[in-house]
DNA sequence: TCAAAAGTGTTAGATTTACACCCATGA
DNA sequence: TCATGGGTGTAAATCTAACACTTTTGA
């Protein structure tokens, strides 16, 4: 409260950024190997630098926008990172991000452009920095967000299965669930349409697609899972 | 993942810090009118900038401790607040965070030489550039954590009554509990220890003054308000 | 003696959990 | 015809919420 600019020293703003994906039955999220130093050649998380034209929440649209051609993803602030050394080069501050994303509205092609893979959030292996340590706090900030808001539908195409909504659930928080008993949750849930279209990709009898009515939501927009 | 330093453009990182504390049965924050250009004269969050040997954690303990002299406060990260335009003098980047303190464990001279006053947190006046929304997601936060953690003691005395913890949680969350419901609840927890003193500030037949038991939390902690 | 806060149990209702079988279909 | 995933209901157990009176003591 009693400081001035001139005598503090700036830093390096950068955002990374956990990229969910829901696919095979698994939460999954995008990596790569770094292309530069420092760091060159481990696996890290995709990011890029704050610009003094844009605030940092466009930096990090930016920045997904770059990566995957889709805007308005649903995304959220993870947080700040801060420790001095955090980068061998220089000091520079990072501020993570997740983003939901449905796997195949990603065009393939522009993922191996950026020399990405979707790696099961199980299977991370070491990232660069502190990398691992956003993923952690992304995941659960994840979860946490999955419990109380409808966001899943973020990771599936626009129509789905209940099988595949639960299977979802089951990947994000590590557990088993009673499909009975997930079925009766879903039936109060208003904004969960059934739709009279059948998926027969994964069975022969085939199962009713849902859908997600956000006007439903946004007029009675409690939610329990 | 193709950047490298020299080609963007540094910011200057401070933090903000909401510290709430409990008197009167009421949830405040300690804020001030600000002593310098931009801003002079508007109620504002203490804060301080980032230097450049301190990572950004250690900067908000720094300033909480300045502003204190309490050092080892729970603290936690509320995010960064990174609009161009935030600041009307330059571009600064601030990382808000939060802390619960005693209000008894702090000095009330210390307070005043800081020109700080302890505020309600349902009276916070129009406050400095965007301070307001970082109260507010401090709030949200602070409540999240207290329904998920014990963290409610650091806003109290070591020994405090059943009334006191009573009145903690309906001032965070603002709703009022039943006594006996609150009082089941709270037997079942046995990290919250009854002592034989009696506490006759607060009414003429006397309280029991308990206190939480660290130990006996790390032990078992699962926690349910 | 009385005002004011402390302390204490029970019950109905709601929610959660566990659990097993038939259905439709393509191969 | 049979293997595979889709779809459905009930009952016990647990948890939550509502509710009122007695105790103690200093003024």
């Amino acid at each position: 409260m009693n400081t001035f600019y001139g005598e503090h020293s700036k830093v390096w703003l950068s955002v990374d950024c956990i990229i969910f994906g829901f696919d095979e039955g698994k939460l999954k999220i995008l990596i790569g190997k770094r292309k530069m130093d420092p760091g060159r050649g481990e696996w890290s998380l995709y990011g890029g630098f704050v610009r003094s034209d844009e605030s940092v929440d466009d930096a990090a649209s930016r920045t997904l926008f770059e990566l995957t051609g889709l805007r308005n993803l649903f995304m959220r602030q993870v947080g700040a990172f801060g420790n001095v050394d955090r980068d061998p080069g220089e000091r520079v501050v990072s501020i993570a991000y997740y983003a939901l994303i449905n796997v195949r509205d990603y065009d393939d092609i522009l993922r191996r452009a950026h020399g990405l893979v979707w790696m099961d959030v199980n299977e991370i292996p070491q990232l660069y920095s502190d990398h691992n340590e956003m993923v952690l706090k992304a995941r659960k900030m994840m979860q946490q967000k999955l419990a109380t808001e409808p966001v899943g539908f973020r990771l599936l195409p626009s129509l789905f299965t209940l099988t595949q909504l639960q299977k979802l659930y089951e990947a994000v928080n590590g557990v088993e669930l009673d499909k009975r008993n997930f079925r009766k949750h879903v039936k109060e849930m208003d904004f969960i349409e059934k739709t009279e279209l059948i998926d027969k990709t994964s069975s022969k009898r085939g199962a009713y697609l849902y859908r997600f009515n956000k006007r439903v939501y946004n007029e009675d927009p409690t939610f329990k899972m």
